[in-house]
Parts: C-alpha cells; sequence; structure tokens
DNA sequence: CACCAGGGTACCT
DNA sequence: AGGTACCATGGT
C-alpha cells in the first residue's frame, strides 16, 4: 500500500532545532511545516504533539529512507545519559531537547562541508540552493509548487566548468567542490565503502580529498556515516569549550583534541552538536554601539 | 561599515 | 610541531 503522507510516532524529538542546527542545509520553514528535498524526493514535515507528519509529492510503499534520514528510531534517552553529567552539558540539552543528529546521504554532505569553510550558515543555504538549482535534477512537487531539484550528483558537478561553478557564489571553494567531485565520480575514492570502515580508516580516505581536512572529515563522518565518536570543532564548539571547560589558560590544539576525545564518550557527536547548537543559540554576539565606537576610535 | 563566518593549505619559524 | 596569510562572498 502507498500512500503521500505518514504519521511517525516520537518522543523526545526536536524537529526545528535538529532542522537548523547547521547538518542540512536544504530545508526552509513555511509556517508551522519544514519543506525540503532528500535524495530524490520532495518532503514536506511538520511537528505534532506525539508525532511527525509527512508528505511527499508521489506516493511511497517504504519509509524507512526517511525515518533512517531523521533517526526517529533511535534510544535517544541512553544517547543523553551518556553525556558528561556537567552544567554545560545540562544547559545544551535543556535549551533544544529532542536535538537528532540525522543521517544523510555522504555525497551531499561531503559537497555541503566542502562549501561550508568560513560561511555562515545562511550562505551555506543560498549557495547550496543555487547548485541544486544549476545542476541537479528537477523533481516532482506538488500542484501549483514551485519547481525544486534534487541535490546534484559527483558526475553532475565534475562535468561542470570552475566558472560555472563559482557563479554559484562559492568562491574559492570551487576548484576544491571540482576536483573531489572528479574523484568520486571516476571511482578514485568509493564514499560507499567507508561506510563498511572503521572511523579512523575512513577519516584517512576522507582527508585525501581536495578541501576537506580533519572538521569536515568530522562532519562527514557524523553527518552522514553516522560515527558517533567523530566531534568536529568549528570556531563556535571552540569558543564554546575554551569558555566552558578551560576558563583560565588556553590548551594547546592537539590537548584541545585529546579533551574532545576522551571527555564526553561514547556519544560525543551528539554532545558537540549541542554544544553547538546552544552556542550558536543562546549566545548571540552582541554588540554594544558605544563599545564599538570607543574600540574604533582608539584604533585610529 | 568593519568584523566574521560549521576551514584548508602552503609556507614560514 | 606550531603560527600565519590567503583564498571569495555577503550577513550582521
Amino acid at each position: 500500500m502507498s500512500d503521500l503522507r505518514i504519521s511517525i510516532p516520537v518522543r523526545d524529538y526536536n524537529l526545528a532545532a535538529t532542522l537548523t542546527s547547521g547538518q542540512a542545509f536544504r530545508w526552509q520553514r513555511r509556517g508551522e511545516s519544514w519543506e525540503g528535498v532528500i535524495y530524490d524526493r520532495w518532503v514536506r514535515l511538520q511537528q505534532n504533539a506525539e508525532s511527525l507528519v509527512a508528505e511527499t509529492a508521489e506516493p511511497v510503499t517504504d519509509w524507512h529512507w526517511l525515518t533512517h534520514y531523521l533517526q526517529t528510531d533511535i534510544d535517544f534517552k541512553s544517547i543523553i545519559r551518556a553525556f558528561p553529567q556537567d552544567e554545560p552539558m545540562r544547559a545544551s540539552v535543556a535549551a533544544c531537547r529532542g536535538l537528532r543528529l540525522l543521517r544523510q546521504d555522504p555525497w551531499e554532505c561531503l559537497a555541503s562541508f566542502i562549501l561550508s569553510s568560513t560561511k555562515q550558515i545562511v550562505q551555506i543555504q543560498q549557495i547550496v540552493s543555487a547548485l541544486c538549482k544549476c545542476f541537479g535534477y528537477p523533481v516532482a512537487v506538488p500542484n501549483g509548487h514551485e519547481f525544486q531539484y534534487a541535490f546534484p550528483t559527483a558526475t553532475q558537478i565534475a562535468i561542470a566548468s570552475e566558472a560555472a561553478l563559482r557563479a554559484c557564489k562559492m568562491g574559492f571553494r570551487a576548484p576544491n567542490l571540482l576536483a573531489t567531485a572528479k574523484m568520486v565520480a571516476n571511482g578514485e575514492i568509493d564514499l560507499q565503502a567507508l561506510a563498511t570502515q572503521d572511523c579512523e580508516t575512513a577519516r584517512i580516505g576522507l582527508v585525501q580529498l581536495p578541501g576537506v581536512g580533519g572538521k569536515i572529515a568530522n562532519c562527514v563522518l557524523l553527518f552522514a556515516y553516522g560515527f558517533q565518536t567523530a566531534f568536529p570543532v568549528d570556531v563556535w564548539v571552540r569558543k564554546a569549550l575554551l569558555r566552558l571547560y578551560f576558563p583560565r589558560r588556553r590548551p594547546s590544539p592537539q590537548r584541545l583534541l585529546n579533551f574532545t576525545r576522551t571527555y564526553f564518550g561514547p556519544n560525543s557527536g551528539y554532545a558537540q552538536q549541542y554544544l553547538f547548537h546552544y552556542m550558536r543559540t543562546h549566545t548571540r554576539p552582541r554588540r554594544i554601539k558605544s563599545v564599538e565606537k570607543a574600540l574604533r576610535a582608539q584604533a585610529k
């Protein structure tokens, strides 16, 4: 039996936090619901009291692709039970309880994070949107709905020109995305095979790609392959770690890395995502005009 | 309007 | 090993 609609019962699920926490870049809020594209399917999601309601544009018989993406079947309580019992983690979980790590397509995740370097999340969304529109296949949408596009395949990117990619406003990231797309398209790296490897081996495979260093590799390991100990450290997480756990003296990069590997336990990747989202939503850089003005005057 | 953003890399001590 | 300039773009 196939249907255009499904209701997924959930507990401890925070859809808004999950979709806005900088893991995926294709979700748009429309009133009370969220619209996006997963693989080659347009999807509209809405959270109700005890369920997520999903709508598609074409009939679906097996919804596993969706529940797997949303990670609705995991044991949430056992995840946060393994977090360190300290004040920063307690505050982070209290602020966005139910935030989940998604399980995304490796290529889309990899390509998106190559485009993420020194970009704000809003801008990454804009670049990815332009990229899909320029290079991706159109997908089925409801009658009268604006056109939507699948994330372009590695081959679709690989045969593009660097100039065409730069037209999507990705700047100096264009050659990296192009070179990586070529390596994926011609089989120089097998993204599917990484799923069968252990975390460290998969990381070695990823960082050989142009434009992929430790941080981006960890994002892909965590958001696409589900390695729960991968711990991406971006500017926000670094700020959080220094402020919350090293208020006196700043540790060397190596010591900070060791700390992230030992302190946060078997679900450290999840803990990282809660810290990231907490920092971004609760410590907005509040700028005080008079102070800025004084600083500028002082600089002269 | 300066400052900064889910960084990586080459090149420098 | 650890620091630094540079890359391109636009949000705040």
